[in-house]
DNA sequence: TCTGGGGTCCTAGGACCC
DNA sequence: TCTGGGGTCCTAGGACCC
């Protein structure tokens, strides 16, 4: 079943294109139901962060101390000991919701604040990072054994390029697109929203069309009378901005775009997002499904309950950068990754954000010497204002011991890094003097 | 009641080299 | 005294996505 997938069967009569968008449906929600099957057609919110008071086992255990409830049957909480949105204060956002939360106008992104003004009886649980990969693992490895061909997007989403998987073209993809929702459910207990089209572009607006648990099938053909009447924030690649800018030129639809002059898009858009803009408007997109990619950057930041002030909070700033810092270069080891360039990102009270970066002359994935020259970065920007978030990055990463790691220079001698670190240090100020 | 955290890619100016 | 292009790297910001 599984074997030659990169080359057509027949190059001189190559199979026509079949690519699948996949996305697991209401995904860490779903994760969630899994546990507490009681909450099934409840409004339940998915975000926040990990707070004392959400913990469904720590309000039971309060409840009934002399109770042993470690390995309890969880689907028989009772629904009072679910924490609500009503009264939440924080600064969190929904990360999913449950279809019937949803029916509320909540939604992923929205404050939860906001939702809670919106839905307050709503179910409000943190996110489960740990479960949630596992069962990420679990989906991607079901579709694997199936269809070779796979692009990772993220925990719940993947490309899958049905064209030359056996059985891929039957029906345009919906025999082996059913084959594939079915496995994974038996996997894992989640459904999933497949669409199947002869590109990317398409296969992700397709797999919209049916949710949840919904398979849809688009042909060249259906170009007209599918796409073309979808709003243009459909496309994957035109966000908040270029709609505003195409709303005012009366854009609206993917139609709309595709009757425009390509020289126009052009000179309004730019030569390459004008150019995008006409080719995704007819539906054009000859992307690959891309199976392996290697990271670009690795960063940790945190927004603060409140926004701090440089000096006034210093002691707490400085431990936070400290500990991002750490953060990232754990991050970095553990993944096997060295960077050489060393960034801070700030968000002040305003949400206005900036970034400072430097360059270094080796690669690094050490904690001390990310924190030293991130904290130069950090004298780099204005301190005077409040700040609500704080970030550390490294990027231009090399993956030691592979090929690129020599010509990248990663080798050099500790000896050098020593005494040029030392010259550094003297010029570190004491921002954060807990560190020294 | 403002708006998480982890990413990628693009643009644009300036430095610097040939 | 005035004046080239091309290429690459670095940095900052911003759009966008999951």
């Amino acid at each position: 079943m599984l074997g030659a997938v990169t080359a057509p069967a027949h190059p001189t009569d190559p199979l026509p294109r079949r690519i699948a968008h996949l996305d697991m449906d209401a995904f860490f929600a779903s994760v969630e139901l899994l546990r507490y099957p009681q909450l099934k057609g409840l409004p339940v919110v998915i975000g926040g962060g990990r707070r004392r008071e959400d913990d469904v086992l720590a309000r039971l255990r309060e409840a009934y101390p002399e109770r042993d409830w470690s390995d309890g049957d969880l689907s028989r909480i009772p629904l009072e000991f679910f924490p609500r949105l009503s009264g939440y204060t924080g600064r969190g956002v929904i990360t999913t919701a449950t279809y019937p939360a949803r029916q509320f106008g909540v939604g992923s992104a929205m404050g939860l604040m906001k939702a809670a003004k919106l839905c307050p009886q709503a179910i409000l649980l943190p996110v489960d990072f740990d479960e949630v990969r596992r069962i990420s693992r679990l989906f991607k490895s079901t579709i694997l054994e199936i269809a070779p061909v796979m692009e990772d997007r993220g925990v719940d989403e993947v490309y899958i390029d049905f064209t030359h998987v056996p059985g891929g073209q039957r029906e345009g993809g919906r025999v082996l697109a059913r084959l594939i929702q079915k496995s994974i459910f038996q996997a894992t207990g989640i459904t999933c929203s497949i669409g199947v089209a002869p590109n990317k572009l398409i296969a992700k607006m397709a797999s919209e069309f049916n949710k949840p648990n919904g398979i849809s099938i688009v042909w060249p053909d259906d170009l007209q009378e599918k796409i073309w009447p979808l709003p243009c924030r459909k496309v994957n690649g035109v966000g908040p901005k270029a709609d505003e800018k195409l709303q005012g030129y009366g854009i609206h639809t993917i139609g709309e775009l595709a009757a425009r002059d390509p020289g126009w898009l052009i000179e309004t858009f730019g030569k390459s997002y004008g150019a995008w803009l006409h080719a995704v408007s007819w539906g054009r997109d000859d992307r690959p499904v891309v199976t392996e990619s290697e990271p670009v950057s690795m960063s940790r930041e945190t927004t603060f309950e409140r926004d701090l002030h440089a000096v006034r909070d210093r002691a707490e700033l400085g431990a936070v950068f400290t500990r991002l810092c750490e953060q990232v270069a754990d991050d970095l080891q553990r993944k096997g990754y060295a960077g050489k360039t060393i960034g801070i990102k700030l968000r002040y009270d305003n949400f206005q954000s900036v970034t400072r970066d430097v360059t270094i002359d080796h690669f690094t994935a050490d904690a001390a010497t990310i924190r030293r020259q991130a904290g130069l970065c950090l004298k780099r920007v204005d301190l005077t204002r409040r700040i609500r978030l704080l970030g550390v990055r490294v990027g231009k990463l090399v993956k030691p011991g592979t090929e690129g790691e020599q010509a990248s220079g990663y080798s050099e001698s500790h000896s050098t890094r020593t005494a040029r670190d030392k010259a550094s240090d003297e010029h570190t100020d004491l921002l954060f003097p807990e560190l020294d």
